[in-house]
DNA sequence: ATTGAAAATCACGACGG
DNA sequence: CCGTCGTGATTTTCAAT
C-alpha cells in the first residue's frame, strides 16, 4: 500500500466521518479519486468498517475488565470463541501465547453483572477464568501510526 | 438516557457512517430530530468520536501484544501514561487492579519492533514489563449491547 | 488511476407547533 | 422536543483520458 492510501487510512482512523471533500483536500486528489480509493480500501478489507466511539460510563457499562481463560480439559477441542460469541458483554477475544489461551475484554454494568458474566463464561466454554479489573483508562483507540512520510 | 438515544448510539456503534436519513428511518423520527439528538449525544460526550476500523495486518502492523507494566520504584510518582503517550505503537493504556499497574495494548510491525518498543517503554516510564503476544483475534470491537428493549 | 460534471441524496439551520 | 421546509454541500455514477 502506498503513500496516499496510508494517508487516507490515517485520516479515516482519526475521523471516521470525514467527508470525501475533506479527504480530497488533505490528499491533493480530486473528490472522485479519493472516493474510488476509499471504496477499494473497503473492498480489500483494509478498512473493515466504521464505528462511533462510545463513552461506556455514559451508556451504563462503566466496568471494564480483562478476563484470561484456560480450558478445564486441555484435550477438548478449543472452540471457546464461538461458544462465547453470544455473550454481548464480550467486546473482544484474542488468542494469546502463554499460560492461558484467550484474553477477553468485557464491559458490564456492575460488579454483580461481572460475577454473573464470569459464571456464564466458565459454564459456556468449560474454562477457568482470571480477571483483571480496569480502574481507569488514560487513553484508548488511538489511531495507528502508518508512518507519516 | 432513554430508548431512542440508546438505539441511535447502538446503530452508530455498528455503522459510524450511517446517514441521518437512515437513522431517521430506523428510529421512526424525522431527520432533523435525529440530527439534533446525535449532536446532543456528541456534545454530552456519549459519542466521543468516529473511527474507521483498520485491518492491522493489511497496514503493516500485524503483531499485537498486551504489555503489563509495574514501576521499578513503587515510591516514585506514577505518571506512566503521560510518559508513554509519545509512543504511537501504544493503542490503549488501562490502569488496572492487581499486581501490575497498567495494561498497554500495542501494535507493531515485527518481533524486532516489539523488542525495541519494550526497551523504550521500560526506559521512558522506569517500569518492568510483562508481555503477552496475541496469536490471532477471533473478534474485536463488537458494539455494546445497550439492551434492545 | 484520474478528472470533471451531472444527478441524486444528504446535512443543516430556521421556523412554528 | 418534534416536524416541515429550503438551501447549499456531499455523495455517487459516468464518460473521457
Amino acid at each position: 500500500m502506498e503513500e496516499i492510501d496510508r494517508r487516507i487510512v490515517t485520516l479515516l482512523a482519526k475521523d471516521g466521518r470525514m467527508s470525501f471533500t475533506d479527504l480530497a483536500r488533505e490528499t491533493g486528489l480530486s473528490v472522485s479519486a479519493v472516493h474510488q480509493r476509499v471504496r477499494r480500501l473497503e473492498k480489500r478489507g483494509v478498512v473493515r468498517g466504521y464505528a462511533a466511539l462510545v463513552d461506556h460510563d455514559a451508556v451504563g457499562l462503566p466496568l471494564t475488565a480483562f478476563v484470561s481463560i484456560k480450558p478445564i480439559d486441555p484435550a477438548a477441542p478449543d472452540d471457546a470463541p464461538e461458544r462465547l460469541a453470544h455473550l454481548s458483554a464480550i467486546e473482544a477475544c484474542h488468542s494469546v501465547a502463554g499460560d492461558e489461551s484467550y484474553i477477553l475484554k468485557v464491559r458490564v454494568a456492575s460488579p454483580l453483572a461481572l460475577e454473573e458474566l464470569l459464571q456464564n463464561i466458565r459454564a459456556s466454554a468449560n474454562v477457568s477464568t482470571r480477571t483483571t479489573v480496569v480502574l481507569s483508562t488514560p487513553y484508548e483507540h488511538r489511531p495507528p501510526d502508518l508512518g507519516e512520510a
